[in-house]
DNA sequence: TAGGCCATCTGGTCCT
DNA sequence: AGGACCAGATGGCCTA
């Protein structure tokens, strides 16, 4: 595929415009180095979107990115006919160039393999203007069509974002990274679910973190206001301190629990996942644990699992410090917008402090469906 | 400067 | 036929 050389040309004037903030502005420090816009939306380094998160999602659509909005777009078809119009005409030979190179196909493929004539119909005839401008504006309606795609799909991921723990309007996760850390933290409560106990702090943690990038776990580790390379609980669940590295308490339990039978003590990689064995050894749910890493698979259950475990709010270090992004150090706890959703920080399942030890009592399956319709309900205002 | 991340363009494929 | 989806290519921006 020829992707032609002045592709920046066709890049919209929004677009343009956007880069050059983006020069001219001191970004912020990565971890994504964002930028805010004139309009004080956070942008996302490099390229950035032009348009702002903020706008409704579709995310119940099956294809939201054909439903963007696209009267939202800062260039909406109308506006890139406009544009095409004062830009370089580099794309539009292009296509020009596509219908010559046709055409020169066809011309060799009048002659078979003695070079003579071919019996053929009438000859096609050579595209017109009248057609040419049409592939082109197709061409040009496609793009459009797969910038609002993308930023559909961007906008989802956005809101990912936002239900995934660590969010922070200043610091992003990376698209990957984000993708990484919702599959860790619903598989993380889908045990936490299954196991129908006070989850291990550690263990939950570990999953989050499994997979990602250390930057990415520092974030993680940070917005649970924990030190990633010192956490590790103690028999309690309560959290301690220790020397140790973060992947040697993630690859290898401390000492015995009382919650850990015989026979699931130990250390290494087959023990990576065993911090959920401390608390969750029903019997019942023994099948479940032979996949005990969100990397061999998702868990299954008998029952229907609503999607949307939105525990908003499920870790709280200290709910009453109002969210403050973008200062300091700390990416504060993930606090949802939303009336009602506060509230549910108050009753977090996850706290460090040792006077307020795990004090969520998660209900398992059927009695916690009332409030995870609650929650859920709430979260997706 | 290399590498990561991102937005965009583009052509192919599949589906309606 | 047209739109959605996908993946490759490209170039910009940023950080280490």
């Amino acid at each position: 595929m020829d992707v032609p050389r002045d592709a920046e040309h066709v890049v919209s004037a929004a677009t343009r415009r956007q880069r050059q903030m983006a020069r001219e502005k001191t970004p912020q420090r990565r971890f994504g180095a964002q930028i805010r816009d004139h309009a004080g939306r956070t942008l996302t380094r490099g390229n950035m979107l032009t348009l702002p998160f903020e706008e409704p999602l579709i995310m119940c659509e099956p294809r939201f990115g054909a439903n963007y909005p696209r009267e939202n777009l800062p260039e909406s078809l109308e506006q890139e006919r406009q544009h095409n119009a004062d830009r370089s005409n580099s794309d539009m030979r292009d296509v020009e160039d596509d219908f010559s190179e046709r055409d020169e196909d066809e011309r060799e493929d009048d002659q078979d393999e003695n070079g003579l004539p071919k019996k053929r119909g009438p000859r096609k005839k050579k595209p017109g203007k009248e057609q040419m401008d049409r592939a082109k504006m197709r061409r040009q309606e496609a793009n459009a069509r797969e910038r609002s795609r993308m930023h559909g799909l961007n906008a989802a991921l956005e809101s990912l974002r936002k239900v995934v723990p660590c969010y922070s309007k200043t610091q992003k996760l990376s698209k990957i990274e984000t993708l990484r850390l919702a599959k860790n933290y619903i598989w993380a409560l889908s045990e936490t679910l299954s196991a129908g106990k006070r989850p291990d702090l550690l263990a939950f943690v570990q999953t989050l973190c499994k997979g990602l990038s250390q930057p990415t776990t520092n974030l993680v580790a940070g917005c649970l206001q924990l030190n990633a390379r010192n956490f590790l609980t103690d028999h309690n669940g309560e959290v301690m301190f220790s020397g140790r590295s973060p992947y040697d308490a993630m690859y290898s339990y401390p000492g015995s629990d009382v919650n850990t039978p015989p026979g699931h003590s130990g250390s290494g990689l087959e023990n990576s996942a065993k911090g959920f064995r401390h608390y969750s050894l029903g019997s019942a749910y023994e099948p479940y644990y032979e996949n005990p890493s969100p990397e061999s698979g998702s868990p299954h259950f008998d029952g229907q699992l609503s999607p949307p475990m939105n525990f908003s709010g499920i870790f709280s270090l200290k709910h009453d410090d109002p969210p403050d992004y973008g200062k300091g150090g700390h990416y504060g706890m993930r606090y949802c917008g939303a009336p009602g959703r506060t509230a549910l920080a108050h009753n977090s399942m996850y706290r460090v402090s040792p006077e307020a030890r795990f004090p969520y009592d998660l209900h398992v399956r059927s009695q916690s469906f009332q409030a995870q319709g609650e929650v859920n309900g709430s979260f997706h205002n």
